[in-house]
DNA sequence: ACTGATATTTAACCCCGGTTAAAAAATAAG
DNA sequence: CTTATTTTTTAACCGGGGTTAAATATCAGT
């Protein structure tokens, strides 16, 4: 049966396998909030059902299968986020918990029709690219602003959404997606990192630094 | 718990008890597709949690707090199927299916913001009024179609949202909310009813008939 | 008032997604 | 290379929502 709780693990896999290639046991049972136990029954039932390949003791992978449905509700998620932001008003710390729910129960026709209203969008409120209905997706890797050096000028491209009160945070600091960020110092003792945007001038700690992803800015590239 | 289950037995109780005034096992497990022992047991889960009064063999009634929750899904229900009709392009055969497994996961915030979005609205796409926030529901009965003499003209105000099949045959022979309709003549070995609709002639069998409750038309109530 | 039909409840079972506690395997350390 | 530690798995259990089959009430008709 394909359950919620089955399309939230194939969901959490994809995400964990893009850095650790094989997802352990462990890193699942925290990132789903339950337990080790649980999750070793629920790799037995998903390797049943083809959508895992799961070997006992060593991690597990998605099948094309699993990393199918993955996709599609990685898909869900991101349409619902950027529609509920868009056409519903909602700010970009309030579209995750919501679309977590939503995501499981929508109708292919539901998905099909936001898709359209919003013009077949690329990204999600927090610049993280949807997939295309037939699953594809592109994942960049962007260096954080917490990497970037002073002096560079950067722009933002995608945040963590895993935070709402990061998320709440950096809206404080007006850096939204597309935001112009000139690093200005870096405090080597606290890794506090002092940037410009626009006239004004924040103070960022290694958690919202880290959270912003950043690519060159296009007028600097220009003049390497 | 509240589950979507048991939100959606409260709503059944509550749609059924408008007629039956105690609604039986057997109602229930034809209405919610079960069988009458997975009926038996819900009941006497609902009964410890309040929400129903059970008296085993002589059916079940909703206590204030099983009502509160029956109005909330419902309020949730014909605003979704609104907001689908309105905001989305869905057609009235299509909003109910959708509305069903959106109105138990939504959150407040989200029935707040589809509320406002709408104009605060009183009728669902059906006509079926719309609870009010804190569990207000004004039902008034009316005729259907089925019910009505030859020479009779009345507004179509509302219509049975149970049947999509129904709902796009109506949308072929052009009924719609406010629609004016004129009952010809009926047929009184098989129902037939020959209405007319602006200039047209439209011939419905019992079961169309049957789906679409009307009031007295304004201009005819005038002369009486 | 009794009997047969019908409605309802009970009992035993299943699947799903969790839990805790104990067992077993993998890994790290001496 | 053996032991101690950590990770993972197994086992037994629970609650929720179903199922079927058997037991028990209720109801209708004579």
């Amino acid at each position: 049966m394909r359950t919620a709780a089955v399309e939230d693990y194939a969901k959490t896999i994809y995400k964990l396998q893009a850095q650790t290639d094989t997802v352990s046991t462990s890193a699942l049972a925290e990132r789903t909030g339950t337990t080790a136990a649980a999750v070793t029954k629920m790799l037995k039932h998903m390797d049943e059902m083809q959508l895992v390949a799961y070997t006992p003791y060593h991690g597990v992978r998605l099948t094309p299968m699993g990393e199918k449905i993955a996709l599609e509700v990685i898909r869900h998620h991101r349409l619902l986020e950027l529609y509920l932001a868009q056409a519903m008003g909602y700010s970009w710390d309030e579209v995750d918990a919501e679309a977590e729910k939503l995501e499981h129960v929508i109708s292919e026709e539901f998905e099909a029709r936001i898709d359209a209203l919003l013009g077949h969008p690329r990204a999600c409120p927090h610049g993280d690219p949807i997939p295309t209905p037939d699953g594809t997706l592109i994942e960049e890797h962007l260096r954080t602003l917490g990497e970037c050096s002073p002096g560079e000028t950067v722009t933002v491209a995608r945040v963590k959404d895993t935070n709402a009160a990061v998320l709440r945070a950096l809206s404080a600091r007006v850096i939204k997606l597309h935001t112009v960020v000139t690093v200005l110092d870096r405090d080597t003792i606290d890794d506090l990192l002092t940037v410009k945007i626009g006239e004004a001038e924040y103070l960022l700690g290694p958690s919202l630094a880290g959270s912003v992803f950043v690519q060159a800015h296009p007028l600097e590239s220009q003049r390497p």
